[in-house]
RNA sequence: GCCGGGGUGGCGAAAUCGGUAAACGCAGGGGACUUAAAAUCCCCCGGGCUUCGGCCCUUGUGGGUUCAACUCCCACCCCCGGCACCA
């Protein structure tokens, strides 16, 4: 062979220039136009990042490539790929982050934005640059208020005072869902409670759609699972005791209303209203006791469910509406005033609290479902509360009744004689939104003495945030912007009479409640959303994105749309069709953190490897649900295969002398067609790493024994490598002879089931399922075929020689079983 | 405690409508090419035994179903993530 000079492979240089020419194209970036027109659209969404002065990091990095792979491939099957990114600024962090620097965050997340697009151009991903959000600039913000406003005029955001979370350290307040285990999510201190009137959105009014949603959305099942427990409905009955020698009656929700007649006392929250109303004047020193404790001790003592019952007893009674005997009323902290009625019927015999409250204060325990093989007398030494086996003991008529069918009738009977209803109850609580902080949108609320809460006018949005420069929390628990008298004096938009602005900003979870529906949308100024154009790109097609948010940020974009579909702004109630949850990268088999100094900072290993090898790698390590180990010595594997492929295509298959007009190798071609299949299937389905070892294998299998490659054999798989890899695929695009992207212009290579189709295969042969041999069989043979050749195995027949074979199972082209007896 | 996910070579991992366990890659060993190195190509690489034909064992543990189990069933142990007195 002629020897001729080795075109050797620059990343670096690949990628800056192929960045390049994306930029001066377009390549990536819509036009108005362009998204007005655009046909067999695809929206491949990420969840945007919050730019963090560290920078990007691994898991961004893994978390967008994964989901770029996927928009890639979309786009070499022929969609037109709609791939925006931004950054979700605002928020506690940034706050904290500038409050411990001394750098206003007003000059902080610009230059964390420049940071982030930087490095998020190297990374290769098809970001349309032209359609991006900072959820801190006015003109996105100004619709985040506007959002607000659509909400508040159509009554789902109410102003309540409620206890809330309060973070002694962060000085803020707290949504219940960012309090973790009793501590703050971000400082682990101990929450406590407080008062504070705060802003709501009204998620409850949609807990049932929102359940019922569920169903019909592909979704990952983990993350449906956790949004259907969230949500926590939970069927029932609300029953009513009469409070004794009074007018009210105590409102209590179960789930058990066939125990009632085991309902031997009462519970109600130490916040209960009607607190007051029970007690006697015996129990009302140690009730108030008990209260002031309850109050002062924080939800860290107040959750735990191992802390050992503590409660006191009012000195009042209720009547059990089904025994009509007179039961004690206590409170005890077991019981949450946020959840239900705030109030209980105990039924000590058949729930495990309440059995261990009995115990502890030696209340009367009945037992009024009876196991297999017990009866009415049997003693019980636990709480039994198998709620599906079991039938009814001690309750009158409706003994011997199953625990299903009890209760059904007891509630019918309650229900008739006007002492209860059946009731839904739902664990999910309203969204409070206001946070007693700076750096967010401020809530565009003015409040006038006579006019209350009046809205903003909408043409006078964004009610900026202004820059103040003293913003720390005090102990005040008043927002700093309540201290910036020039900024919160206004005048009432209704009445003109002066008035005050809402000084509280709103929750980050708002914020990103709902930015992918402003990125088809960003060209406007004047709305939210452009209805045709909403119309065109959305739902989105397929979201990726942690399962860290399988919660809260989910369930809240879809609360948002899902209201927004409700007052027409949008004509579809679910945002996402497809959610795949990523899984977390770990380093050398710890989990990586700043303290442990162990992070992987991706600008060093892209100067050393290029991006396109930092990607495959990435995608490489372990199955993208799962995530994986980042292991140093691995990133070897992709970048030698990276290599290869660029030797294979561009130094032997674009000189002259090159052999790419011949016919592909009948082996190899039916090694790619096999390679075509399995990698079409696996992209769809989000799994890269098995998709990047098939390409491998076909890579060896077209350089085995240093064979030169066709490029017939070659060229499919620079398509099919794009999307991992794209720069090095356009060059290499390129070098074959092609003018323009790659991405505009080339097909998704074609899969011919017949020429993958193998014409001999490798038969298992075993003896008593032990493998004796293998046999090479023509594909589809017969089991009368497959024996013969099986017999003929020595191995094969020494095991059979002297034995009876009984049995033979043929699985075509797979496996033959001799059982032999 | 409850809900998810997981436990397979020295390492990252494949294979789960039950059908040749360890594909692909890393690390390691040997060889070819080279003045040398890199790159490339070829071979070996779970454990034990071997007459070199093969045989036995092996997917967290213990049982079970089956001609056949990483895969299904029962019990248990461990790791990761989430929730946690929700009546």
């Amino acid at each position: 062979m002629e020897e001729r000079a080795r075109i050797p492979y620059s990343p670096s240089d690949v990628e800056t220039k192929w960045q390049r020419i994306w930029e001066d194209r377009g390549t990536n970036a819509f036009t108005l136009e362009e998204l007005r027109s655009a046909g067999n659209r695809y929206y491949q969404l990420m969840m945007f990042p919050y730019p963090s002065a560290e920078g990007l990091h691994v898991g961004n990095i893994y978390a967008f490539t994964g989901a770029d792979v996927h928009g890639r491939y979309r786009r070499l099957l022929g969609h037109t790929v709609f791939e925006p990114i931004g950054f979700d600024a605002f928020g506690i962090h940034s706050e904290n982050f500038a409050l411990k620097q001394g750098i206003h965050p007003m000059d902080l997340i610009p230059s964390n934005v420049a940071n982030f697009t930087r490095q998020l151009r190297r990374i290769g991903g098809m970001f349309d640059w032209n359609h991006t959000v900072d959820t801190t600039d006015p003109k996105y913000y100004a619709w985040t208020q506007w959002l607000f406003i659509q909400l508040f005029n159509a009554g789902l955001a109410e102003r309540k005072e409620a206890p809330v979370n309060w973070c002694p350290s962060c000085m803020t307040v707290l949504a219940n869902e960012q309090v973790i285990g009793g501590r703050c999510e971000r400082c682990d201190t101990p929450v406590e409670q407080r008062r504070i009137a705060q802003w709501f959105f009204k998620i409850t009014d949609y807990a049932q759609r929102l359940l019922d949603n569920l169903d019909h959305l592909d979704w990952s099942d983990s993350t449906l699972k956790a949004q259907r427990n969230w949500i926590g409905r939970s069927e029932g009955a609300e029953l009513h005791f009469p409070i004794v020698g009074r007018e009210e009656r105590v409102e209590v929700f179960t789930t058990r209303p066939d125990t009632v007649f085991g309902a031997t006392y009462m519970v109600l929250a130490p916040e209960h209203p009607f607190v007051d109303l029970v007690t006697t004047d015996e129990g009302r020193e140690a009730v108030e006791a008990y209260r002031t404790e309850a109050q002062r001790s924080d939800l860290v003592t107040r959750q735990k469910a191992d802390k050992t019952k503590s409660g006191v007893f009012t000195g009042g009674y209720c009547r059990n509406p089904a025994t009509g005997d007179n039961i004690p009323v206590w409170i005890a902290d077991y019981v949450l005033m946020d959840y239900g009625t705030g109030a209980i019927m105990a039924v000590p015999g058949h729930d495990e609290r309440d059995f261990e409250f009995a115990t502890a204060f030696d209340l009367p325990i009945v037992r009024v479902v009876a196991g297999p093989g017990e009866d009415g007398g049997t003693p019980l030494l636990e709480a039994y509360v198998d709620n599906q086996a079991g039938t009814m003991v001690n309750s009158g008529r409706f003994d011997g009744l199953g625990v299903p069918e009890g209760k059904t009738a007891i509630t019918d009977w309650l229900e008739a004689e006007g002492l209860g209803k059946r009731q839904i109850n739902y664990r999910i609580h309203d969204w409070c939104i206001s946070r007693q902080r700076y750096w967010g949108p401020p809530i565009p609320i003015v409040h006038c003495e006579a006019c209350g809460p009046v809205p903003v006018p909408e043409d006078q949005l964004p009610v900026v945030l202004p820059r103040v420069e003293d913003f720390r929390p005090d102990d005040s628990g008043i927002s700093p912007l309540a201290r910036v008298e020039e900024w919160y004096k206004t005048s009432c938009p209704e009445c003109g009479a002066d008035a005050r602005r809402e000084t509280d900003v709103s929750d980050t979870f708002l914020d990103s409640g709902w930015y992918f529906l402003r990125y088809p949308s960003t060209d406007f100024d004047d709305r939210a959303l452009d209805p045709e154009i909403t119309q065109r790109w959305l739902p989105v097609d397929c979201y990726i994105g942690g399962n860290e948010h399988a919660v809260l940020h989910l369930l809240y974009s879809r609360f948002l749309t899902m209201a927004l579909a409700e007052l027409g702004h949008v004509d579809f109630e679910e945002p996402y069709d497809r959610f795949r949850a990523h899984g977390l990268i770990i380093r050398e088999g710890a989990k990586m953190s700043k303290s442990k100094g162990n992070v992987v900072i991706p600008d060093p290993i892209i100067e050393e490897y290029g991006a396109d090898t930092f990607r495959t790698y990435l995608m490489f390590l372990g199955p993208f649900g799962e995530g994986g180990d980042y292991r140093e010595a691995g990133i070897q594997g992709p970048y030698g295969f990276l290599h290869r492929l660029w030797d294979t295509v561009v130094n032997s298959a674009s000189g002259e002398d090159h052999p790419s007009g011949s016919v592909a190798d009948p082996d190899v071609e039916r090694k790619l067609h096999q390679t075509i299949a399995q990698v079409t299937g696996q992209l769809a389905d989000l799994q890269y790493n098995t998709a990047i070892a098939a390409m491998m294998e076909y890579l060896n299998a077209v350089r085995a024994g240093g064979r030169e490659a066709a490029r017939a054999e070659v060229e499919p798989l620079v398509v099919m490598v794009a999307p991992f890899a794209p720069h090095i695929a356009e060059e290499m695009w390129e070098r074959l002879g092609n003018e323009s992207s790659i991405f505009d212009h080339a097909e998704w290579p074609a899969y011919d089931e017949d020429k993958a189709r193998e014409s001999d295969v490798q038969l298992a042969v075993q003896v008593n399922g032990k493998l004796r041999g293998t046999v090479s069989v023509p594909a589809g043979a017969d089991q009368q075929r497959a024996e013969a050749a099986a017999r003929a195995e020595p191995n094969v027949a020494r095991f059979l020689d002297g034995s009876q074979v009984r049995r033979v199972i043929h699985v075509p082209d797979r496996l033959l079983n001799f059982v032999v007896g």
